[in-house]
DNA sequence: ACCTGAACACCGTTCAAGT
DNA sequence: ACCTGAACACCGTTCAAGT
């Protein structure tokens, strides 16, 4: 109303310092979580992003934690949750959710590894609660095991992808990881078949397999086990 | 042989500073995390420990990985693996073991986070590892299904443990977690039944159960499912 | 009332230089 | 050859003081 056009002219030098608020401050975490990682998504870089200090994020988000809970949500909003109205069986429509979620974590290790201690409980991750749960009620599944499969399968599509998440410290990479892979192979060739003769007699075997397939495997166990298993 | 009684007698104060070693280091740390715990033993606080400047550990300790992947094979030394050689069933005497390895995490569950992203391959995740195996196969499970089992198995337990690790950062506790169970009830109490009709009807029963329950109930559904799929 | 500079109390890791 | 002081490049969080 009483608005100027052209209002305060003060110091402001190129793109315009907007004012600070929770939802520009998760929006430009997002972002930068996006193009950077989210290890370089720290409070102090996030400040600086936004020109300020990092005092002044305090201000809108407890801690580190919340921050990351606030970002995962927002990522979440590209979980497909489409399957839960698709025709098909209601094992491989749940999985496909399941999948999608994990994809996302999958790009951001760090977050899924931020996600295992504290649960997110943003729209979006309610949204995709409300998927799985519908998909278990069409499976049939009685509504005291269901709330309970739930956690079982994110926390089992959460740690998977938890697992990738880098070390912290020093940039580590493919390289690294591959190294470690190769230890661990080296170890089980050379365990003793008289010591462990089970390990020994599977040998390989235990490092085969794709982590797709694995985790395939792995929510086709969780969907048969909550069916056999009565609480 | 031609060592001297009292030796080098040069600048010795008290207890004597023994000579760096990795074995002496990782005792230290462990000494460390029994103690203070793990938040507490960071690379410079180590050296603190052990007299020396932090640099002087690394000519022992990969990274910081590398070093927790030690002291949480050493902590496995408690866990209790006498139910393989037990009578009685097998799923019952496995869920023992299981039990006993949660345990030993839900101490320390920081090094579950830790076991998550750097799996460990010392001696005595081996014995674990071999020890899940054997009951496995005596429950005929077929190999190539105890494999996978193992790791579904180990990484549940792990997770579960893991979810309890405290925040980086301020110093929360009990009270912190408290107060995010109940914005979390807040939340499910909260939702629209006619957006989010699942998680509405099911209501409180999402967050019924103690830990141990739902822990027992993780591993016999894994259990079940794995006897269930196939691969 | 709202915001933040500056400080507090730390980190992991590296490497040039010492013994 | 082995070890390490000192530096590099950072952290999260708080709070007294400013506007």
């Amino acid at each position: 109303m009483t608005e100027h056009p052209d209002a305060p002219r003060s110091r402001r030098e190129r793109p315009a310092k907007p004012a600070l608020s929770r939802n520009g401050i998760v929006a430009t975490a997002v972002a930068l979580v996006r193009s950077e990682g989210l290890q370089r998504v720290t409070m102090r870089r996030l400040a600086q992003e936004l020109d300020t200090g990092p005092a002044s994020l305090y201000v809108y988000v407890r801690n580190t934690a919340e921050l990351h809970a606030a970002v995962l949500d927002d990522l979440l909003g590209s979980v497909d949750l489409t399957p839960v109205t698709t025709p098909g069986d209601w094992q491989d429509r749940l999985i496909r959710i399941l999948g999608s979620y994990g994809d996302v974590l999958f790009e951001h290790p760090g977050l899924a590894q931020s996600a295992l201690v504290a649960r997110p409980s943003g729209e979006r991750y309610l949204d995709l609660v409300e998927a799985v749960l519908a998909l278990l009620a069409e499976g049939g599944v009685p509504g005291d095991r269901a709330a309970w499969a739930l956690d079982l399968l994110l926390q089992f599509a959460t740690a998977t992808a938890a697992e990738h998440a880098p070390r912290a410290g020093a940039g580590s990479d493919e390289s690294d990881r591959a190294e470690e892979w190769d230890a661990l192979a080296a170890v089980l060739r050379g365990t003793a078949a008289d010591t462990h003769p089970h390990v020994a007699a599977l040998g390989a075997d235990l490092l085969a397999g794709s982590g797709e397939e694995r985790l395939d495997w792995g929510f086709r166990v969780l969907l048969n086990g909550v069916l056999h298993t009565p609480r």
